[in-house]
DNA sequence: ACCTGGAATGAATGATCATTCATTCTCACG
DNA sequence: CGTGAGAATGAATGATCATTCATTCCAGGT
C-alpha cells in the first residue's frame, strides 16, 4: 500500500564528488531564499532531494558544509576575475578592462541569488574568523593581478601621479558597493548604470584608455 | 541565607524610552559579538543586565528588536551623514565634502562593531524584505541629499559632463565598499589608506575643489 | 504609612534543529 | 549471479532557544 500510493525515488549511489557538490548548490539556493541562518540541513537534503544523514556522511557538520560553500562561491567569483586579467595573449588592455567591468557587473555575478549568498557570508564574518581567512585569501590573490593589471594600464597610457595598488582597491570596493546597492536598492540603480558608473570611474583614472 | 551568598541587585524601575534603548544597544553589542544568527535573547537581556522577559515586555518578538535595532543603527549613520551634508551657512562645498568624507571613515563608523552589524543585516536583505525596507527609506533620503551636495559643486566648479546622480551612487557604493574592506582585510586597507582613497576619488571627479 | 497599577522576573513550555546510527539498499567485482 | 563494502536512509535523540505568564517587587499617589 506504502509503495502504491507514493511514487517511490529508487536510491543511487554517486561519486563522493558529484554528491558534494550537489549539496554546495543547494545550501547555496537555500542561502538565497531564506538567509544563512535560517537555512536548515533538512531544507538543504531535501532541495538535493536526499536524506539528512547524507550531509552528516559527505560534511560532517553544518558547520563545515557552510564553510565549503563559501570557498566555492568564493573560487568561482575569483578565479572568473583573474581568468579575465591574465587574458590572452592578443588582448590589449583596454579590451581585459571592459571584459572585467562587464563579468563584475554582468548577468552571471548581478543574479540576486549570487550577490545575496555574498553578503550573507560577509555578514558573519565580524562574527567567524574562518570566513574572513578563506575570503581574504582569494581576495589577495585577485587584488595582486588588479594592481598588475593598473599597473600595465599606468605605463602605456603614461599616466602620472596614480599608484596602482590604491586604484585597485579603490576600484574593488567601488564595484563591491555597487553589488550591495543593487541588493538593497534595486529600484534605484538598475545593472545598466551600474556598468556605466563602473565606466566612469576607469575613465576618470585612465581617460586615453576608456 | 540566599540573600547572604549572592550580592542581590535591586529591582529597578525606568521609563520604556531608556529600557528600549538599553536593550538596542546590547543588541548591538551581541550581534557585532555573536553575528545576527547566533545572538540569543539570553545574551542580550544578560548583557543589558535584566531578566529575558524584558525583552518581551518592550519589543514583543525578537524579530522586532531586531528590526528596531537597525531602525537605530540606520538613523544613526545617515541623521549623521544628512547633518553634515546640509551643513552650517557658513561651510562652503570643499569643507563640507571633506567633513563627509571623515564622518563616513573616521573613528565613529569604521568601528568594527558598528560595520559588523551593518552588514549582517545586509547580509539577511536577501531573505527579508522588510529589512530592505527600513534601510532604503534611509538610503534614499542620504542619497537625494548627496546628490544635491555634488550638484552645487557641479555649478560651482563649473564641470561638465558629470551627472551628480549617477557621481553620487558611485560615491556611496565606493564608501560602503570601503567599509566591507575595512572588514574584510583590514591587514590590506588602514583607515588612512581608505581616506586617501575616497578623496582620490573626490579629486577625479571635482579637480577645482579636493 | 499604605495602597495599587504595572514594571520586572525567571522557571517552565514547546518548537525547532543538528547530529547520530541501526538498518536498508546498490552496484562493482569476482 | 552472488556478495560485501560502503553509500544512503530517516526515526530518534538531545540541545538550544524564543516565548509565556504566575509571581514578585517598586514607586507615585493619597
Amino acid at each position: 500500500m506504502k509503495a502504491a500510493a507514493t511514487l517511490q525515488k529508487r536510491r543511487k549511489i554517486l561519486p563522493k564528488a558529484q554528491r558534494r557538490h550537489q549539496l554546495i548548490e543547494a545550501t547555496i539556493a537555500g542561502i538565497a531564499r531564506y538567509g544563512l541562518a535560517s537555512t536548515t540541513m533538512h531544507m538543504v537534503t531535501r532541495e538535493a532531494g536526499l536524506s539528512v544523514g547524507i550531509a552528516n556522511l559527505h560534511f560532517k557538520t553544518k558547520e563545515n558544509l557552510l564553510r565549503e560553500t563559501l570557498r566555492y562561491v568564493a573560487e568561482e567569483y575569483h578565479k572568473g576575475q583573474i581568468d579575465i586579467m591574465k587574458g590572452r595573449e592578443a588582448d590589449n588592455l583596454r579590451h581585459r578592462l571592459t571584459a572585467l567591468l562587464h563579468f563584475q557587473l554582468g548577468r552571471g555575478v548581478t543574479q540576486r541569488q549570487k550577490m545575496s549568498v555574498w553578503f550573507a557570508y560577509y555578514g558573519e564574518v565580524g562574527a567567524r574568523p574562518v570566513y574572513q581567512k578563506i575570503v581574504s585569501a582569494w581576495d589577495r590573490a585577485a587584488a595582486r593581478e588588479l594592481e598588475f593589471l593598473f599597473a600595465s594600464v599606468i605605463r602605456e597610457g603614461g599616466y602620472t601621479d596614480i599608484d596602482p595598488g590604491e586604484l585597485a582597491i579603490g576600484y574593488a570596493a567601488l564595484i563591491d558597493g555597487l553589488h550591495l546597492a543593487l541588493l538593497v536598492t534595486p529600484r534605484e540603480l538598475t545593472k545598466q548604470n551600474a556598468k556605466k558608473i563602473g565606466r566612469d570611474f576607469l575613465r576618470r583614472a585612465f581617460p586615453n584608455h576608456i
